[in-house]
DNA sequence: AAATACCTACGCTTAAAGCCGTATTTTTTT
DNA sequence: AAAAAAATACGGCTTTAAGCGTAGGTATTT
């Protein structure tokens, strides 16, 4: 005698919502489903009505999906929370599964593959997406390989910065308190260690490893 | 006595054909839905199955919806194209448009809003998604009140675009068969256009205002 | 025909950047 | 405790960039 299982459907996009929950009524199995449009209304959803499952996208407005699963997790630590994502972004599912959620799905699964997910995460364990599984395996080799990145010093880094928001050495000297000719030999040293030929080229590297943004 | 709607819903997303093509079938209305994931096999399927609508995505893999909407129009054009995008991004209306779709939906559409659009487009109408409605009223606004940008001459674009590439004023001298002196006095004119101080500047300018990609 | 905009070019000056050193103090690693 | 790395600082020297003015040739617009 199982009880009506109860699922909420977090997703930003109506027509996806209405669609899935289409699905999940129309199956054998008893279950009880409620909708939100993003994190801050499921958690109102949750204040009254306590959800087993929760299908969670993560671009939403308002709260995203890693707030929201934060938050839900620390209410209601057994609800088991199901990621669901339109891209296979590595910084999405790593933050989604510290922030407690169970499984991560592309949007592009099969509606089986959910199906197999909640069964999945009722039952304890953990679900990915063959895709995202592969995305994994992916990264790991990548960053076995590829350890070393930008080994600029953090004052290499300031400077760096500073260089590229327009500032002259001796206006970073002034700004930093320390002498126009330091600022000079960690110009230099940046440009060596980034093999950049010149200020065009350090703006360049700065902006690809993301210590600028414009 | 109509005879069944020919619909074709094409999108890389199978939940999403999934849920769209429940709604559909739960209606009253008598209609044929077939699916496709790609422009591709759309184009193939329409081979042997003529759609009367169809409903499609823009990102896609193998041939996106542009390049599918373009070429449905030059074979089938009394084909009613609806795009359905998941954002209200004006590059993809405008080229949707231009391609051939007479209606624009967001995915976070109600289905309400997809039947409304079906029968605009089955009357000859164009339809459109509040909130693309309100991007195109903004942007019209925004380009009237805007419309100046960038004006550095196309030598001065070319100029910027050898400065980020880390060529100092010589090297550029050389590559255009020019004075090094009428390199410094274009670098001179273009900080005074773009209001630069320097060159880390100029790069950053030329990067914003995508002469330059990183 | 005149005005405008653009590309071209030169001279001059100062400031900044780039390239070669060395060296001391502090912090981190071993 | 010793070694390595980082941050600090200074000197000389060369090249490049930046700021200023001027001006001829050309193409386009008015």
């Amino acid at each position: 005698m199982n009880e009506a299982l109860k699922l909420a459907l977090v997703d930003d996009h109506d027509l996806f919502r209405e669609g899935l929950s289409f699905l999940f009524n129309n199956q054998n199995n008893k279950q009880e489903i409620k909708e939100a449009s993003n994190g801050q209304e499921l958690l109102d959803l949750l204040l009254t009505w306590q959800a087993d499952i929760i299908l969670m996208d993560i671009e939403m407005p308002i709260m995203n999906g890693i707030e929201a699963t934060r938050e839900v997790m620390k209410r209601y630590p057994d609800t088991k929370i199901i990621a669901l994502s339109m891209h296979a972004n590595e910084n999405y599912y790593s933050e989604m599964m510290v922030a407690g959620a169970k499984a991560f799905l592309l949007k592009n699964s099969s509606f089986e593959e959910v199906q197999q997910a909640i069964v999945a995460v009722l039952e304890g364990k953990n679900f990915f997406s063959p895709e995202i599984l592969e995305s994994i395996i992916k990264n790991l080799n990548r960053k076995k390989n590829h350890p070393p990145k930008t080994d600029l010093t953090s004052r290499e880094i300031e400077i760096l910065y500073n260089i590229c928001k327009g500032c002259s050495n001796q206006e970073i000297a002034e700004m930093l308190f320390i002498s126009k000719r330091t600022v000079d030999k960690h110009r230099e040293n940046i440009l060596l260690k980034t093999q950049s030929k010149n200020t065009a080229a350090l703006v360049i590297f700065a902006i690809k490893n993301r210590i600028f943004e414009v």
